[in-house]
DNA sequence: AACCAGGGTGATG
DNA sequence: CATCACCATGGT
């Protein structure tokens, strides 16, 4: 068990509801004023304080030297980002701008590449309260219990992979369950090295992963995104495709290219809950204009 | 190259 | 209570 204390930078501020709530991660919930949930094998409470935020930390396994821990969930919430200059870079951008202002609380995690896969398998043709059914679900009958069984880890690609499609109904995944079983196949046997995917250039790692058996474009990047760090991945799904097309006919800038997948997550957010994010929402009748 | 099923849930009216 | 949309993809 440990506790930290993360005091950010001068004027810079995360919002756990913005950035643990915002369909990048389905695992947190709201729990008496702060957030409780899985990072990788960690439970965290997480807490914000007046410069920052707090963590409580329960590992599901020993800390492999003093510090890691600390230092791991520090990667996990990206804090070595610079998020009040990125802000301000996006800034520039009208649209952009409007979003950041809404929510300015947001940061991309980096989550655990397996998890991120599975999750964002999952989350296909899905909305967000489901998919967080299914992996707590999913968690609960085939992760390790962790602190008297409140919470669990989340299933590893081997015990996933010795599983049926009849043990995974319980699950409600659906037609998605296929899909997962199959991810767990391929990683289980070494046939797909999850681990190489982070030195692979981006091409062949969206490669790699489409080469999943239901693993299209849009989960490929959201699994690199999320789950691998590249910040350069802009999935597009049927709330971005909107916003490209009523915001941004001209395109997305490429100014941002080397972090529009951050860029892409304040986007989201905004168009997801903003009412006056999107005009002419009910209908999509924007054919003769407005 | 356009549809269409697949599963179930919350939102909407 | 019915309809609809949903952080898509593979098959036809």
């Amino acid at each position: 068990m440990a506790l930290f204390t993360y005091t950010l930078r001068h004027g810079e501020h995360i919002s756990l509801a913005q950035t643990l709530d915002c369909g990048q991660a389905f695992r947190f919930k709201a729990v008496n004023g702060g957030w409780e949930g899985m990072a990788g094998s960690r439970f965290i409470r997480a807490a914000e304080t007046p410069d920052g935020f707090s963590l409580l930390c329960r590992c599901a396994r020993e800390c492999a030297h003093p510090g890691s821990c600390e230092q791991d969930l520090a990667h996990y919430f990206d804090l070595g980002r610079d998020y009040a200059a990125l802000k301000q870079r996006f800034s520039a951008d009208p649209v952009l701008a409007r979003a950041v202002a809404y929510c300015p609380g947001i940061r991309v995690l980096r989550q655990d590449g397996w998890e991120a896969l599975c999750s964002f398998i999952l989350s296909q043709n899905n909305n967000i309260a489901r998919i967080k059914g299914i992996i707590s679900r999913l968690c609960e009958s085939f992760g390790a219990p962790i602190d008297g069984g409140a919470y669990h880890t989340f299933p590893d690609a081997q015990t996933l992979a010795s599983l049926t499609l009849e043990d995974l109904a319980p699950l409600r995944a659906g037609f998605r369950a296929k899909y997962l079983l199959d991810a767990a196949r391929r990683v289980a046997s070494g046939a797909l090295a999850l681990d190489t995917l982070y030195a692979m250039p981006l091409d062949s790692a969206r490669a790699a992963l489409t080469s999943l058996y239901g693993v299209g474009p849009k989960v490929a990047d959201c699994v690199l995104l999320y789950g691998f760090g590249r910040m350069e991945c802009f999935p597009r799904d049927v709330w971005i495709r909107r916003a490209l097309a009523q915001l941004y006919p001209q395109g997305f800038p490429d100014a941002f290219s080397d972090v529009a997948g951050i860029a892409q997550q304040f986007l989201f957010h905004y168009c997801r809950t903003c009412p006056d994010a999107l005009p002419a929402q009910e209908g999509q009748e924007e054919k003769a204009g407005v």
